[in-house]
DNA sequence: AGAATTATGTCATAAAGTGTCGTAAAGTGT
DNA sequence: ACACTTTACGACACTTTATGACATAATTCT
């Protein structure tokens, strides 16, 4: 398995669901049904529960009690949500949509580590 | 063997498959069944398992959490899908079919370590 | 508590992907 | 040139996946 890769368009259900493409779920499911999704600047990206592990461990050079550092864990962390897969399909919360701009299509991005979700 | 050579002129089944030519089985079956199939500016690039490995090395300087160096690896992953060779056919999924404009008749070209195809 | 909103599971249908086989065409050896 | 083997093609049946819709469950608000 090479990671997530490819460009999918899906649809959003009518209670703003998106269904997994076939191909991530075999890289989803042998991982954990929990994801992590983080609002970006007009997109969100999905971390599977691993690879939001990693993801921290890189942030945990920072140093909470210098200002600047903290400002990065605050942005980071306050933009994530847990999510999970669910009969095969991510629920996104009204927040999140929102925040990208998710209409009735959507479309995924593999990004190896972790997938993308664009308007 | 001599890495993929040649040109070939191959037809697409009614499911838009092709198969693959003879002389390339022995080269990818020793190998992996699976394969990276890549789309460029009007062709397909596949590369075999392991080449597309060596291909994901050379961008591994690259730091997902610098909007730049993002943008270069999403430009990668997003045209890039997972592929298998079953019965001794290569699938092509719709999306990459269309972004080559294949038709019937699909042209494929060797390029040593990987190959292409060109409508 | 009851109503409204948000979340979850399931199913039918349509679309996409997969395996197999007979036949035709191309390639090989003598 | 002939018989034989391998490869490619098209067709078909079957399986898996995606989508929209609906029913039910949980949560939040008043």
């Amino acid at each position: 398995m090479n990671g997530f890769l490819g460009t999918y368009s899906v649809s959003l259900d009518d209670k703003g669901r998106i269904n997994v493409p076939a191909k991530f779920k075999g890289l989803l499911e042998q991982d954990i049904p929990q994801l992590v999704m983080c609002v970006m600047d007009g997109f969100l990206i999905v971390f599977p529960q691993r690879e939001w592990g990693a993801n921290e461990e890189r942030l945990s050079h920072l140093n909470p009690s210098e200002k600047d550092d903290r400002n990065k864990l605050r942005e980071f962390y306050a933009r994530a949500t847990e999510c999970e897969i669910k009969s095969g399909k991510i629920l996104i919360p009204a927040a999140q949509r929102e925040a990208a701009g998710l209409k009735n299509e959507v479309m995924i991005v593999g990004m190896s580590k972790t997938f993308e979700l664009w308007a």
